[in-house]
DNA sequence: ACTATTTTTTTCGAGGCTCGAATTAAAGAG
DNA sequence: CTCTTTAATTCGAGCCTCGAAAAAAATAGT
């Protein structure tokens, strides 16, 4: 509820409604009496609520496990969200890979499917193509009982706009402002969300790891280029007309190193994958950085940089000052939060770990270095899947409250 | 209203009083009828919400100012906050200076003192007593016609916590966690809000060009220290522990100039006022900067700088590079918004202008210079003033409204 | 001077919502 | 087969907003 905004009796009921659901997707299976106290809310609220969640199917009874069963008086019916209501598509988008997957509302997977797409010199209409025919292949090979489509993520590596449709800019593919929203919309006919990969890891690690990232908390992904998602205060935090904190171009140098990006001295110029082959390949700094870097190759230099002090560890230390220099404004600008490292940078953090806390503590001053709490995730595509499917489930939770009287079946186009 | 927080029907009578009260502090003069239309309440509504104000004397019929008066039907009859329902104090901590003033509730000044306090050399307690002497005069001199105190707001050049209670760490005076909000809110029996004077400026800014300075901006406080006031999305950014962005310690020069704060290449290392002399007087960057600079002094080699190309120009070069790295990253993070420059480093920007913007911008890519919307307000005292005032007054605002039965009198200490 | 018109504001009933108290439902315990 | 215990529902009171109708307070016209 905005501060500016009306309100109206009924937003009350529909707050009620999504705060139900919400804890209904924390625990999976909850009694009317736990959801009076997981919400405080009164019995008769809870009643109210759920029997309408239940006539509208969004909501079932799941007598069959009566775990608790040997106790005194009447026995608590267990509540569960229906997964048959509703199915959600994510797409992940990444380089020379596409891959989509089907989950029913409980967030249980029914199909998905990889694709090797040359993205590189794929048009935007090839992207497009290939991530239709994909959906469509899963939506017909999708049994018949399960709930209609009603909700798109799209996880990019690259820059959306601020409200979700277009994918602003992307380094894996030549075109830019792709409305992949927009086509989506049009053709499913459903709201679509298109946000940075990055965002999505910071959402599956809220859900992950909920004790160590709830409310502030930061992923930076390293790997073919660097990306941040951000939790503030409990939500995601998206920039004022693109989405994503762009960690990856805040100054390192000025007038350093050239960025993918096009302009000089970005953090990534020096911490991503390109930017450590084309240092430890002995190009100049402003050359063009490479556009596809080999994993095995990558894997190499680190191992290399792991067995002597040479070039390729001084490479590793480098851009471990880069992003120390980055979390080092960033801190400054936010206080330090948890940090979780995702993605091939990940797995070299032994290589720059010490430099990386380093800049970032200095060697004076405010707060020990060991404050600085980084956990390592190397592998981003089960965390990038699994934030695209809790986005799709919440956009459900949060919209299927709306139309109190007119029951499931209105959706808004609207993202 | 938070997302997974329990709504009751009253709520809804909450959120509908802080709209007539945030429009009626708009618009100064509204009649119901008006109301109707800025807020889009039904006239119903609007009737009940005022005259229940009216009754617990927060809103005045004001029939005197009839200006429509020859028009048709029935004369609107003019609403207006009540200006004796309450008195607010703002209390601005400065280096050398204490600055105390009492407003009414529709922010007219009622009375202020002006102290010079050495703060550098006071401690805690010396601040503290001279802030209550100063209040208690201005209270006492207070006629008794006017309202009683209901908030304090404290503007101070320091770090403060996301509480708004505690000044963490302010370079004007040697204590830290100072607990001025504890201290003034048992003493005067009010709430007590202590922030960032940038915050404030930001705050003040809002109200002052609200075309300019809506939901997304910055303003950077250029003086003894860099300070920065950030709105996103309409509110304020604070941090999750301290309460201040704290744009002035982002890092510009890994292990550079040593910044008062203790760590080494902190913007303000470069661009503050203390920089600027260090850099001029010879010194080397790594030495102790001075405490106070003579504004006179400064305004001097700023002239210099002006008149031949030397190394005060340099040294504001420097200055401008050091703000240009920080907005450049500033940007990644959130995207391009409208600066507000203020403070004594407003006063020289043409000296530093260039720089900056070369910096910000690069040499290619992304955006053109000209896109770098920045004004500059040399001085900040009424500024901060402007906002300290408006803090406790939307404070009242929104904070009235909770006991609609109990009236005025229930205030709660919490902040 | 008096009625008609116009505009503002209030009043009143309908329809939501939450909550507490009482009631009904559905088991195990004795 | 009754008693006890716990879960869930029902019902009335008290909020809230809103639309329609009524009341209030002025000007315009004859």
């Amino acid at each position: 509820m905005l501060l500016d905004e009306i309100a109206r009796p009924d937003d009350v009921r529909r707050q009620n409604r999504r705060l139900v659901l919400t804890v209904l997707r924390q625990h999976g299976l909850l009694s009317r009496t736990d959801i009076v106290a997981q919400t405080g809310l009164s019995p008769s609220t809870v009643s109210a609520i759920t029997t309408a969640l239940i006539s509208e199917g969004i909501v079932t009874e799941s007598r069959d496990a009566d775990a608790a069963a040997n106790r005194r008086g009447r026995p608590q019916v267990a509540l569960t969200l229906n997964p048959d209501i509703a199915t959600i598509a994510t797409v992940e988008l990444a380089l020379n890979l596409v891959h989509a997957v089907l989950f029913d509302y409980k967030g249980q997977l029914i199909a998905e499917e990889f694709r090797r797409v040359s993205t590189l010199d794929a048009t935007s209409d090839d992207l497009i193509g290939a991530i239709c025919s994909m959906l469509d292949n899963l939506l017909e090979s999708k049994t018949s009982g399960a709930g209609r489509l009603m909700h798109i993520s799209m996880g990019v590596q690259g820059v959306t706009d601020a409200a979700s449709t277009t994918m602003l800019w992307s380094p894996i593919t030549p075109d830019s402002n792709i409305p992949f929203g927009e086509v989506l919309s049009e053709r499913y006919d459903v709201a679509v969300g298109v946000a940075n990969d990055c965002n999505m890891i910071a959402e599956a690690l809220r859900w992950i790891e909920p004790d160590r990232y709830s409310d502030d908390f930061a992923a930076i992904l390293l790997s073919h280029g660097i990306g941040m998602g951000l939790y503030l205060k409990g939500k995601p935090f998206l920039g004022v007309h693109s989405s994503a904190a762009e960690f990856g171009h805040m100054l390192h140098v000025p007038d350093g190193a050239l960025c993918r990006c096009g302009r000089h001295g970005c953090i990534e110029a020096y911490a991503s994958d390109y930017a450590i082959m084309r240092k430890t390949s002995g190009r100049n700094p402003k050359d063009q950085p490479a556009q596809d870097v080999d994993a095995a190759a990558y894997e190499a230099i680190a191992n290399r940089a792991r067995a002597e002090d040479g070039e390729e560890r001084a490479a590793f230390r480098n851009a471990g000052q880069a992003i120390g220099s980055g979390l080092r404004s960033l801190f400054s600008l936010i206080d330090p939060v948890p940090v979780a490292l995702v993605g091939s940078g990940a797995g070299v953090f032994d290589l720059i770990e010490e430099d990386l806390r380093e800049v970032v503590y200095g060697t004076s001053g405010w707060g020990a270095a060991e404050d600085l709490k980084i956990r390592c995730y190397p592998d981003e595509h089960p965390l990038i899947l699994q934030g695209c499917m809790m986005t799709s489930l919440l956009h459900l939770d949060t919209q299927i409250f709306a139309p109190r009287d007119a029951g499931d079946a209105s959706l808004k186009r609207a993202v």
